[in-house]
DNA sequence: TCTGGGGTCCTAGGACCC
DNA sequence: TCTGGGGTCCTAGGACCC
């Protein structure tokens, strides 16, 4: 509880409005009030749906498609694939646009960033409604900006800019009177508040603690008896006391995770062996664009719980003896945890790597057995296959491991062109 | 018969977020 | 047949140490 800061603090949070289904429409100006959803890896579930397909199909989130794709097609939703390479790009116009704005900007999420507005003069709605405007007009994407004393409040703030009647996108709670802001929290239900999940507001109810107003005057010292610090913080993050700051350097990563189900099942040794190389490789990569190295890699796979046989789980960690970036160790590494927890006979459908233990710098020592902290050699490799990965595709160069088995890959049947990062995906003029 | 008390590390589980 | 993937933080309890 240190890092309380007394001072008075103004943040903003923007966010894009149903941000995946809003990329592919960006694109596609015949789909313009027309409901789009957008399919999880794999093509499973429904993870977003922009406003018109919300109205048709309200329930929709996070049911699996091939339950509710028959409904949908009768109320004429188009449906895509996640093309996260697309999504990456629109996300980085729009930070790029945040910046115009505000010297720090904390980009919390692919399509959340905070800005601090502290000690900005002048009409802060005014600046908001500036930036929705501005962001609509270079990137195309409709977004909502909140405005409060705590990233909680900014949070509030941009729920109710975004579906509180009478707003049209932008909200700053920091300069409404105190009876307006009590009028609107007590309309907002608890679970609205950042923090606050299902478990929370069911326990909240029971003490009669039904909406936003209501916690904000709840006394601090008694939440955290009853409920942990968490939401103690909460509480005076309501009351405008900042717990969280805005601030661009985040801490590192404490861990990176690299995991996703198969298209169909695999039982095969080395079948499971091309996904779990691409895992390594995946969350190898990841791990040398923040700058780290690992020094503990955890490899699972499993079974579906949905399934009539029984669940199964094998998994276990490797402690490295010295801490690497090299995609060829971690590869050599899951690979040779796979085997030992491999077992025959089961129909596998999801595998996953975990680096863990992550610090700044490579290990100095060298073990007995082989294995040794990174190489300038293996340094330059690594770099260099990053940059031709960047430069041109991912995967153009992978290690061989990744090549033994091609059955595992997504499903991704309604997949859009990479309009922004592919030569073959720009659109065509007519 | 008496059965301390403080500290650390690790793990599992719970809750939340996008 | 098909049910996402990637994170964080906190707490409690056990093992172990002095």
């Amino acid at each position: 509880m240190s890092n309380f800061m007394p001072s008075p603090t103004t943040y903003a949070l923007c966010d894009a409005n149903s941000f995946y289904a809003s990329c592919e429409q960006v694109f596609r100006p015949d789909l313009r009030g027309k409901p789009v959803v957008v399919l999880s890896n794999n093509d499973g579930c429904v993870i977003a749906q922009n406003k018109e397909a919300k109205q048709k199909l309200a329930l929709w989130m996070c049911r699996p498609w091939f339950e509710v794709e028959r409904e949908a097609r009768k109320h004429g939703v188009t449906a895509f694939s996640s093309n996260y390479a697309l999504y990456a790009d629109m996300s980085n116009r729009f930070i790029a646009t945040l910046r115009q704005f505000s010297p720090v900007v904390e980009v919390y999420s692919i399509d959340e960033s905070f800005l601090d507005l502290t000690g900005m003069q002048g009409d802060l709605f005014a600046l908001g409604t500036s930036i929705k405007n501005t962001v609509q007009q270079w990137t195309g994407l409709g977004i909502g900006v909140g405005i409060g004393h705590s990233k909680t409040l900014a949070k509030l703030a941009n729920h109710i800019a975004k579906r509180v009647e009478g707003f049209d996108g932008v909200c700053d709670l920091s300069s409404m009177p105190m009876k307006q802001q009590q009028q609107l929290l007590e309309n907002l239900p608890v679970s609205c508040v950042w923090g606050v999940g299902s478990r929370l507001e069911r326990k909240l109810n029971k003490l009669g603690v039904h909406n936003a107003w209501r916690l904000k005057q709840a006394d601090p010292k008694r939440v955290r008896d009853e409920f942990g610090v968490i939401l103690e913080r909460t509480v005076r993050e309501l009351n405008g006391e900042a717990w969280h700051s805005v601030g661009e350097d985040l801490p590192d990563a404490k861990q990176i995770i690299s995991s996703r189900s198969f298209a169909k099942r695999l039982t095969d040794l080395q079948e499971l062996s091309a996904a779990v190389s691409f895992h390594a490789s995946n969350a190898a990569l990841r791990m040398r664009a923040k700058g780290l190295y690992t020094s503990a890699l955890y490899v699972s796979i499993n079974n579906g719980l949905h399934d009539q046989a029984a669940f199964f789980h094998a998994g276990q960690f490797l402690a490295l003896p010295s801490p690497t970036n090299c995609s060829i160790q971690l590869t050599q590494a899951a690979l040779w945890v796979l085997r030992r927890i491999y077992r025959p006979g089961i129909y596998y459908l999801k595998a996953g790597v975990m680096l863990s233990e992550l610090v700044s710098s490579a290990g100095q020592q060298q073990d007995l057995f082989g294995f040794s902290a990174p190489t300038p050699k293996s340094q330059r490799l690594m770099a260099t296959l990053d940059s031709i990965n960047q430069r041109y595709k991912r995967g153009t160069i992978k290690l061989a491991a990744e090549a033994l088995g091609d059955d595992w890959g997504m499903r991704r049947a309604f997949l859009s062109p990479s309009y922004t990062t592919e030569w073959s995906g720009l659109p065509k003029a007519k």
